[in-house]
DNA sequence: CATGCTACCTTGCGTTACAAGGTAGCATGC
DNA sequence: GCATGCTACCTTGTAACGCAAGGTAGCATG
């Protein structure tokens, strides 16, 4: 077994979380989305974030508008909806507990 | 759609990294162990983890010994091998990356 | 020897990340 | 005005996972 596997699946519902995270505070599209979380060292593709922003926006946590590009076909600029702020809220408190759950288990294997 | 979805995604691959923290300075069963994470405010049940530890030990990243009981059935201790302290600390690695890039694109939000 | 508890394990379902492949708008060069 | 290439959006198929539910069996108790 690789860690490679076990690193995959870390991610898993995380990616969410950045995405609806940076979608806070901007309207992006996906390639510029791709390339935030590239910046932050979140390698993902764009078969894993089309399938999930269609996903968060028929759960009307994400709304688009059609904008046109200066070089190129148009683009889906994504944002949050209200349901989205509260949803991200939630996201974000559920983090931190899960941080300090492991942090705790780290901790605790340490000192025993 | 539910926030607790996603909070059940975001454990995914954690919790192999939660159980491997748990076993690298003890032998553990699989009860001890749920009871362990539950502490920690990770909720597992055993038809969870069973499936994992049998991953795991096939892998060979992890060994166990029977042991008997005093009031029961025996019970398998799980304990980390030599491979499974190296795969440990690349998971180690791994989460701290993780939650640095994470929190960088939080704090990238904030101050935008 | 029947009952209940504990411990281990398996099966089936729904969900997900990702690779690969597909469609179509738009600009550029001839 | 059309061929080429780039960009952007989307779909399909595969493998892996968490978990609920159900199953088997050892051991103690009365």
């Amino acid at each position: 077994m690789e860690a490679k596997n076990t690193i995959t699946q870390m991610r898993r519902g995380i990616l969410e979380f950045c995405i609806v995270s940076l979608l806070a505070d901007n309207e992006i599209y996906t390639a510029e989305l791709i390339n935030r979380l590239k910046a932050a060292n979140l390698i993902v593709t764009d078969g894993t974030l089309y399938p999930m922003l269609n996903r968060l926006q028929k759960a009307q946590l994400l709304q688009y508008r059609w904008e046109e590009s200066e070089s190129g076909p148009p683009r889906k600029y994504y944002s949050l909806t209200d349901a989205g702020v509260v949803y991200l809220s939630k996201l974000d408190t559920a983090w931190q507990d899960m941080t300090e759950s492991v942090e705790s288990i780290r901790r605790g294997n340490k000192s025993e």
